[in-house]
DNA sequence: CGATCATAGTGTAGAAAATACACTAAGTCG
DNA sequence: CGACTTAGTGTATTTTCTACACTATGATCG
C-alpha cells in the first residue's frame, strides 16, 4: 500500500543525476560503466547514477551515487550538462544532470566487482552503445575533459599522490590524443610553479628512477586567485 | 476538480527553466528582468522563466519562455547551468535548468513594456537583489559569457548583421570590462576572415563614416570544422 | 567655403612565447 | 662491465603579442 502517494496538480518529470567516471589505468583512460541486468537495456553497460532525492542538492546526489558504487570520497565532481531529450528514456520523462569525476583509479584500486553491482573501468574507446542516449553523455564528458584540462590543472586528479613529470606528460598525451614533446612540456609545467618536487624518486624500475613531484593545491588557489591561467 | 491527477510512487521536483537574455544597448550590457508581482519575492526582478512541459526537449522551453517575454526568435541560444539546491524556492524542490541568450536588441527593438508582462531591460550592473537564487544565475551566466566571449566569436549576436569595427570592439571591451588597443583588435579580428567587408558605410554620423562589417556565419562553420580556434 | 571637430583607419619595432630538435646521465639486469 | 632503458637537459628560430601616434575623411558651423 505504499504506491502512488505523491499527487500533484500538473505531471512531473523524475530528476536524476548520471555520472561519468573517468580514471587512468596505465596508458588508458577508462570510464567506470555498470552492467543494466533489468529492462530497459538489460545487459547494455551504463552510465552510474539513480534518483534525486527530494532533500539532497543535486551534487550530493552524485557524491551519493559514486560512493555506492565506487567507493572513492576524495574526487574532483563537476556538473556537465543537463539532458531532457523527451524519449531519452521509454519509460517516461526523466531528466538527467550529468556530472563527471575525475579519480586516482592508482590509489584506490578496488577496481573491478565492487558492491555487488557489476560495475567495470571500460577503456573509453571500447565504450559504446550504451544505454539511454549515455553515448552522447559520455562524449560530451571527453570533449569537456579534453577542452578543460587544457586551462585547468585537472589532469593531477588522475594520477597518485606523487607522480613523475613523464606520468604527467603521458597522461596529457592520453587525453589530448597527441604527442606532445618531453622538454617542452616539462619547461611549461615547472614554470607554472604547481609542483613540489620530492626527496624521493620511483622506485623498483628497471632504468634510471625518475624524480616524484606532488601537486601544490594550495599554491594552485593563490594562483587562480590572482588570476592566473594555465594553459598546456 | 483539476487538483491533484497526477500522482506517482515517490516524490518529484519541479523542473523549470530560466533565461538569462543578454542584449547590448549601445555600451550598456543589459539583462532582459521580470517585476514578480505575486509571492514568494513579489516586487522583486526575476529572470524570465517557466515549467518544462512534459513533452517538450529543455531548449524548446527555454526558447517558448523567450518568445513569450521578448517576441525574438533568432537568437543564440546554450545551456548554462542547473541549479538544484533543495531551497532555492520556498514553494518547494524546484530544479532549475538554465539557459542563456544573446539577442540584437538593436534589430527587434520591442524593448520595455512587452507583452502584458512587465519585462525590462536593465544595464548588467544594476541587476542585484533578483528574486530566488537569481543573482547567483546571472554571475554564472556573466562568468560563462566572458570566458566564451574569448574564444569563440558569439559577440556577433549581440551587434545587428552590419556593424562597424568600432562598434565590435567596443562591445568586447564591454562585455570583457577593460580597453583593448585599437590596431590590434583589428588586426587580430580580421586575421579570422570572419568579417565581410560591406561596400556600404555608416549614416548620419557627424564624422567620418565608417565601414560596414558582417559576420560571415558559413565561413565560421568551416572553420570549426577545420578545427581553428578563436581568441581574442 | 574654409576652419574645426570627431572618429576612421593604418605600420612598425621590441618583447615574449612557442616550437623544433638530440645528446648525456643514471640506474638495472644479465 | 656492457647493454639496455628511461631521465633529464639547452638553444636557436619562428611566431605571436604588445605598445604606441599620426594622417584621412566627412560633417558641421561660422
Amino acid at each position: 500500500m505504499k504506491k502512488n502517494k505523491y499527487c500533484y496538480e500538473y505531471p512531473r518529470p523524475s530528476v536524476v543525476v548520471d555520472c561519468v567516471v573517468f580514471g587512468l589505468d596505465d596508458d588508458l583512460l577508462k570510464v567506470l560503466l555498470i552492467r543494466r541486468d533489468r529492462d530497459p537495456f538489460a545487459g547494455r553497460w551504463a552510465l552510474p547514477g539513480g534518483f534525486v532525492d527530494m532533500d539532497e542538492p543535486l551534487e550530493s546526489a552524485a557524491l551519493r551515487e559514486l560512493k555506492e558504487e565506487t567507493g572513492v570520497g576524495d574526487l574532483f565532481l563537476e556538473q556537465l550538462y543537463t539532458f531532457g531529450d523527451p524519449h531519452r528514456d521509454p519509460r517516461g520523462r526523466v531528466i538527467s544532470v550529468a556530472y563527471y569525476a575525475l579519480v586516482k583509479l592508482s590509489d584506490h584500486k578496488p577496481v573491478a566487482a565492487d558492491d555487488a553491482r557489476d560495475a567495470e573501468w571500460v577503456d573509453v574507446k571500447q565504450a559504446t552503445k550504451l544505454a539511454f542516449d549515455h553515448d552522447t553523455v559520455l562524449k560530451t564528458a571527453l570533449d569537456r575533459l579534453r577542452a578543460k584540462v587544457r586551462y585547468q590543472p585537472i589532469g593531477f586528479e588522475l594520477l597518485p599522490a606523487k607522480f613523475t613529470l613523464t606520468q604527467l606528460q603521458s597522461l596529457y598525451e592520453t587525453i589530448l590524443g597527441q604527442p606532445i614533446d618531453k622538454r617542452n612540456f616539462r619547461r611549461k609545467i615547472l614554470a607554472m610553479s604547481l609542483l613540489t618536487e620530492l626527496p624521493e624518486t620511483q622506485q623498483q624500475v628497471a632504468h634510471r628512477a625518475a624524480r616524484l613531484y606532488r601537486f601544490d593545491r594550495q599554491r594552485y588557489r593563490q594562483l587562480v586567485k590572482a588570476g592566473f591561467n594555465f594553459e598546456v
